[in-house]
DNA sequence: TCTGGGGTCCTCTGCCCT
DNA sequence: TCTGAGGGCAGAGGACCC
């Protein structure tokens, strides 16, 4: 049987969350994001990408572009909360379901057809459980492999222009055997993994559709891009993908940043700051079971330079003092006086927590399960190390996308 | 208009060991 | 004892995704 791989996509979803929790907002420009200086867009509905906004463009451009718009911190919370929601529906049709983000996911529907019919019945029927149960929106592409499916309910979604919004098909089916004619005249930028810099790179050989790409030679495409990326955009350009659904994806990493609406040049202030991220980090690592083995931090100057430090102890760590203390050591190692816009904090390298063998001072005890206990009834603000308390460093606060306005 | 936060994957480089 | 090749690994950074 040919495999049938869903791709589910919610639309706009932030923005649609705040309309839905307040109806006084449909129709309207709605933008979340960071509303100060240093912050961008996550999310803004259809009405607002008339003026040509869209995520990841800079607040302040935003506003020059749509000032009547409702501009919105962003709850990140409630998106949690309705992103379980959706993931609730579509676990009702198959188990085999590989979310990516909060808003987006594959299924692999092969064996559900039996019971719920064709790729298109079930795309449909998704798509009435949504909107139903959540009163949202959904976009479903529906083709053989993982990045058909996905490129296909792109296809599907409403579109914004000058002109307004037109609708979209909501479900759109890839049927074997038309792979190749719904990939080729698409823009090479489509692909999956095809950014700016590989854009670059293959207009010097003309490439501006995937069937142009898939026209080359794969020893050229295998020369621009390196034998990896290569091989992979050209297999892509042929609609080979056999790549599976994977519903049980470990995690890898786990980082927490922040960029600061002023910069930092007290090297005692970004240690505070350390401290503080790496107790999130920490929390993160003890509910997931996992201890890291590696500690990284990132730091961004004005200048938007960025550099990483990594440095992988003899124990694995998972307590927030050990990996401030790793953080502080790598931060030790750093220039600050330029001024610090961002400053991160990461753990990889993970490994099962009962590799464990930490002393107690490492900061693991009873206290850190107590910390964890609060911070799980009262959230992540509930405790931090009084060290970080009162400092006066104006930060994001709830506003996960950059400083909000003070 | 000056660029968030949280991830994954890949490449390059340097170091250490055999 | 010295040197060079090669593998493995860690660290740094780039590119990309939502």
């Amino acid at each position: 049987m040919t495999r049938a791989i869903l791709h589910v996509d919610l639309d706009a979803f932030f923005a649609s969350v705040e309309v839905f929790d307040d109806p006084s907002l449909a129709g309207k420009p709605v933008i979340v994001g960071g509303t100060g200086r240093r912050g961008v867009v996550a999310a803004c509905t259809y009405e607002a990408r008339c003026f040509g906004v869209h995520s990841a463009m800079p607040s302040m451009r935003a506003r020059a572009l749509c000032p009547h718009a409702v501009f919105l911190p962003g709850r990140y919370a409630r998106y949690s909360e309705v992103s379980a929601r959706f993931h609730e529906v579509l676990h009702r049709v198959t188990p085999l379901v590989e979310g990516l983000a909060l808003d987006e996911a594959f299924l692999d529907v092969t064996g559900a057809q039996r019971l719920f019919g064709t790729p298109r019945a079930i795309a449909e029927h998704l798509r009435a459980e949504v909107r139903s149960e959540l009163g949202l929106s959904a976009s479903v592409g529906a083709a053989p492999s993982k990045f058909l499916s996905k490129l296909a309910s792109e296809a599907a979604k409403p579109k914004a222009s000058r002109a307004g919004i037109s609708a979209g098909a909501g479900v759109v089916v890839v049927e074997p055997g038309t792979e190749l004619a719904f990939l080729h005249p698409l823009p090479v930028h489509a692909l999956w993994g095809v950014g700016p810099a590989t854009l670059a790179r293959l207009a010097r050989f003309g490439v501006e559709t995937v069937g142009d790409l898939a026209a080359l030679p794969l020893a050229t495409v295998v020369s621009a891009l390196g034998a990896s990326a290569g091989q992979h955009l050209h297999d892509l350009a042929w609609a080979r993908d056999p790549r599976p659904v994977e519903p049980d994806r470990a995690m890898k990493s786990v980082s927490q940043e922040e960029t600061y609406a002023e910069d930092i040049f007290e090297r005692a202030d970004l240690e505070r700051e350390a401290l503080r991220l790496a107790e999130g980090v920490a929390s993160r690592l003890r509910h997931a079971g996992v201890v890291a083995r590696t500690v990284h931090i990132k730091v961004r100057y004005h200048d938007f330079s960025t550099i990483t430090r990594a440095v992988t102890p003899a124990t694995p760590v998972d307590t927030g003092v050990a990996v401030a203390r790793l953080a502080v050591e790598l931060l030790a190692g750093v220039e600050t006086s330029p001024g610090v816009r961002l400053l991160g904090v990461g753990a990889s390298n993970l490994v099962d927590a009962a590799t464990r063998q930490l002393s107690l001072d490492e900061g693991w005890g009873p206290a850190t399960e107590a910390v964890d206990r609060v911070r799980a009834r009262f959230g992540d603000g509930a405790v931090v190390p009084a060290a970080v308390l009162g400092r006066g460093i104006r930060r994001t606060g709830t506003a996960p996308w950059g400083p909000s306005s003070p």
